[in-house]
DNA sequence: GCAAGGTC
């Protein structure tokens, strides 16, 4: 069949090679199918013969591979000298095919010519439909007269394709608008960033994480950016922790199945005082009383079907895999056909799936093969319908096996690895939940309750497949309601609250998806971008720190008060975004406001740099280098330079104080005009010199100084550089420039903001007068100190109190409460007890902050009373402290608290014991002091 | 030399 007659020549394009060739398989119900070459290698062009609605139509199937096109800067914007940054959130942009695609175009270009219609097979989000109009407008440039159709389709299902087929539809401009606005922003935001970050800061300091950091890119973008910011947090969360003591009690009872550990259903408290007092009325009481047995089955559910998040994050916590390397190792087992398509956010399985034949085909392997059949076999009871994650791109099934392999050649250890983590997930999905029978007590000890519980595993069922996954059982003996025994070790033991960890790979990947930042298919680029830049840096545990570099970044943004190292930005965009693609918003609309904010931003932050200077500084060393990148970069246009044709000439003044016009373009273009040295002032206008060449050229508004200039000429003057303007000529005659002896060089960084340090008079390490930041006897040159130094300024000096008690006048490093967990006073009491001093601190736990207590300096002693009790009259108390006041029953021999062992002898006479079984003696109620009760009998007691 | 998004 040649496509003559009626029939009609169809164009179809899909996303990708392998879309193509399914659909085409599915259309041509494979006969017929003719295969042939495009001038792409990887993307060919399927032909057979099709009726749509009845149309006999001869279809021509190929793809492209992504995005045909890329949005670039104008040529004149696209050196980095050639602008200013600022300049680039409204230079020009243009759509352009990169040349690694431009065979794909001349495919679609040659076949278009031929045919009718264009029918568009991309995926349908919203970037498969902005992929879609570029190539309608590929198309559309050699063919106008094409008919342009959309197929919409949900999953690579003969029902799905074939109604597609049938029912085509229009594409959809406001998707396509969606992201041609998302890319202009994203563009713009980032190269306008990366350019002004890179050239302020990467000349000015010597950053040592690169070999050669003259070629540092210090790139910012909306999706990094935010990944930072999450590393960079958890960071600080860390470091400004500070370790709270708390108390628990903690009861153990020895039964023949062994020791069974009852925790305290309080959890623990803050407060010494009050935990104590709990415990010495159990201690006073210990018989427990089971009051509750509960047993319930309990069920495992095995995971649901996996998507990229999922196959990234599993992979790095069972084998420590970047989800890089991941994805990396998942194309090509894609590409090899072992698994489906890997960059998917669907975590559901179509109800059309063919399940069963997927684990039909693993019966053969020889370590899951047997798990496989058992699956299937419908006396076992091991099947169950897979459950939903409630994700569905509409465009990719779950990742899944696609053929069978006991292991290639070719495979290296992650292939294998990560082949049997897909196989062994698919066959867990289709698998019964694990069953276990769970036991827990409760017990009341003086009316306090504890718990124990214990699991007893009925069933493994999908965790005989999944090794990955475990359900500890633990053995506990029988109990029944109303049981009473005496606990073997009854203990108040104290513990400490500790950071959360620094963030694993899967932590970020998890923080990612929340806060929306990248797609499935490009989360571990982000990642990956900040190991690259060297913003952050990996252990081996996968978790991740910022490096000095990173760190000083955010703090530089976060000290000028801008988030823009938060996933707010990038949520308002995605915001944006759904509202044009809805229709709600305009694209121009978006854009426009959006981008005059982030310029806005942009620009603020340019006049705040010091700040990020100052976060530099921080951790790194100045360097001497002078590019003057920062420079060149700043200053008001006045005219397209006239020598290299290429860059801008600006206005500037030099660190003396005197006004040059010099071209963006130095060192390569070393254009610059002087100006005379008696200039005071000097401002760009809007005005154009209508005679000067190549313009347009501003005119600038200068202002002289009356004793530098003859009287005969006015101080204000409206002039033009560009070589007309007869006044300034002979003012720079009369007055000439003041050309600093090294010739033109822009000051450097190091020192213009040493002057301006000195201006201010502080310097922008320790805020202390008399010195400037490079010679602070404060800055450290190591990193690591750098950083603790760092860290000081950011969170004791900059909020202006210490982060560990909340007073001022110290940093947290040096707080006098810090190993204390109080803060000493001046004033200070004789011990009750044994006489030694008793100096008056303050309380800082959670339930007493500010309370002021009295506490013994002796250790063996540990008078401890509560500054406002003793004035009311009421009673200090000495007690054993932390892990050590143990109550020792004998439970086993005698059943009761009175029995034998020398503890208990104690006990029985109303005595404290401590942990080495010697008696604590003058004891006397905590509350109030009486000698004659214990608190728990106390009238006084509050709780 | 900048971004993020497709896909190979």
């Amino acid at each position: 069949m040649s496509g003559g007659g009626r029939s009609i020549r169809v164009l179809n394009v899909a996303e990708k090679p392998s879309v193509a060739k399914s659909v085409a398989t599915i259309l041509s119900r494979n006969q017929g199918l003719r295969v042939r070459e495009g001038r792409s290698r990887y993307n060919k062009i399927f032909e057979f013969s099709y009726s749509i609605n009845g149309v006999p139509c001869q279809m021509l199937l190929t793809s492209v591979t992504g995005h045909l096109m890329e949005i670039e800067f104008d040529e004149r914007f696209r050196k980095w000298h050639s602008c200013d940054p600022a300049d680039l959130f409204q230079a020009p942009i243009r759509k352009v095919v990169p040349q690694d695609k431009v065979d794909i175009k001349r495919t679609l270009e040659e076949e278009a010519r031929r045919c009718q219609w264009l029918v568009l097979w991309l995926d349908c989000d919203r970037e498969g439909e902005n992929i879609a109009f570029e190539v309608i407008q590929v198309c559309t440039a050699v063919n106008s007269r094409l008919t342009i159709k959309r197929a919409r389709f949900s999953a690579l299902i003969d029902r799905e394709i074939h109604q597609a087929v049938q029912n085509l539809v229009q594409p959809n401009k406001l998707f396509a608008d969606a992201v041609d606005a998302r890319q202009e922003i994203d563009l713009r935001i980032g190269a306008s960033f990366t350019r002004f970050q890179t050239m302020l800061l990467r000349d000015a300091f010597i950053i040592d994480a690169a070999a050669d950091d003259r070629n540092l890119v210090l790139s910012y973008g909306p999706c990094q950016f935010p990944t930072l910011g999450f590393i960079v947090e958890r960071y600080w969360e860390i470091q400004s922790h500070v370790a709270e003591e708390f108390w628990t009690i903690n009861c153990s009872h020895k039964a023949d199945e062994g020791i069974i550990s009852f925790s305290w259903m309080r959890g623990h408290l803050f407060d010494y005082a009050c935990a104590l007092v709990i415990y010495e009325m159990c201690v006073q009481e210990p018989t427990a009383t089971v009051t509750k047995v509960r047993k319930q089955e309990k069920l495992k559910y095995p995971p649901h079907p996996m998507n990229t998040l999922e196959l990234e994050k599993r992979a790095s916590r069972y084998f420590r895999m970047s989800s890089e390397h991941t994805m990396k190792v998942a194309e090509e087992l894609y590409q090899a056909g072992f698994i489906s398509y890997p960059r998917t956010e669907t975590d559901c399985f179509s109800q059309r799936t063919d399940l069963h034949a997927i684990v039909q085909e693993q019966h053969g392997h020889p370590v899951w093969g047997v798990y496989a059949q058992r699956l299937l076999d419908p006396g076992a009871g091991l099947w169950r319908n897979p459950g939903n994650g409630g994700h569905d791109d509409n465009a990719h099934p779950p990742i899944h096996p696609t053929k069978f392999s006991a292991g290639e050649p070719g495979w290296s250890q992650d292939h294998l690895r990560l082949y049997e983590l897909v196989v062994r997930h698919f066959l867990a999905c289709v698998s019964q939940p694990a069953v276990g029978a769970e036991t827990t007590i409760e017990i009341d000890i003086a009316g306090e309750l504890f718990s124990a519980s214990g699991r007893e595993i009925l069933a493994k069922n999908y965790l005989d497949v999944y090794r990955f996954e475990s359900w500890g059982g633990s053995v506990i003996p029988t109990y029944v309601l109303g049981q009473q025994f005496v606990p073997t070790t009854l203990t108040l033991d104290s513990g400490v609250t500790r950071p959360p960890p620094l963030l694993s790979e899967a932590d970020l990947l998890t923080c990612m998806d929340k806060e929306g930042i990248g797609t499935d298919a490009t989360m571990h680029d982000h990642i990956k971008k900040l190991l690259d830049r060297f913003y952050a840096t990996k252990d081996v545990n996968t978790r991740f720190s910022p490096t000095n570099l990173g760190e000083a970044l955010v703090m530089g943004y976060d000290d000028m008060g801008y988030k823009l190292w938060k996933p707010y930005l990038r949520a308002v965009m995605e915001q944006d975004m759904k509202a044009v693609s809805q229709g709600s918003k305009r694209k121009t609309e978006v854009l426009e406001s959006c981008l005059q904010q982030m310029k806005a931003c942009f620009l603020d932050a340019r006049v705040n740099k010091v700040k990020l200077l100052e976060a530099m500084a921080i951790f790194f060393e100045r360097s001497n280098r002078s590019s003057g990148d920062e420079q060149h970069a700043s200053g008001e246009v006045v005219r397209p330079c006239g020598l290299c044709l290429e860059s801008d000439m600006v206005l500037r003044q030099n660190r003396d104080g005197n006004f040059m016009v010099g071209c963006l373009g130095y060192p390569q273009c070393r254009n610059v005009v002087w100006l005379p040295g008696s200039v005071s002032q000097a401002i760009v206008t809007t005005n154009i010199c209508n005679s000067c060449n190549p313009g347009p050229v501003r005119m600038i508004q200068f202002t002289f100084r009356r004793l530098e200039i003859p009287p005969e000429y006015n101080t204000v003057h409206l002039g033009c550089i560009g070589g007309c303007d007869q006044i300034l000529s002979q003012l720079i005659e009369i007055c000439g420039t003041r050309v600093s002896a090294r010739g033109r060089g822009p000051p450097s960084v190091s020192s213009s903001v040493q002057r301006s340090n000195m201006r201010q008079g502080a310097c922008i390490y320790c805020h202390q007068m008399g010195h400037s930041s490079s010679s602070c006897p404060s800055q450290f040159s190591g990193s690591q100190n750098a950083r603790s130094h760092g860290r000081n300024v950011q969170s004791t000096t900059r909020q202006g109190i210490c982060i560990h008690c909340h007073q001022t006048g110290h940093s947290s490093s040096n707080c006098p409460s810090r190993s204390s967990g109080a803060q000493s006073g001046d004033s200070s009491i004789s011990c009750n007890m044994c006489g030694a001093p008793c100096p008056l601190r303050t309380a800082n736990t959670t339930n007493n902050r500010g309370r002021k207590f009295y506490s013994c300096q002796s250790k063996e002693c540990n008078f401890f009373v509560w500054e406002d009790s003793l004035n009311s009259g009421t009673g200090g108390t000495s007690v054993q402290r932390a892990n050590s006041f143990t109550s020792t029953t004998n439970s086993g021999r005698n059943g009761g608290f009175g029995g034998g062992g020398r503890g208990a002898a104690h006990a029985a006479a109303g005595t404290f014991v401590s942990a080495t079984g010697d008696p604590i003696s003058g004891r006397k109620c905590f509350v109030c002091g009486d000698p004659s009760h214990f608190a728990n009998a106390c009238p006084n007691r509050g709780y």
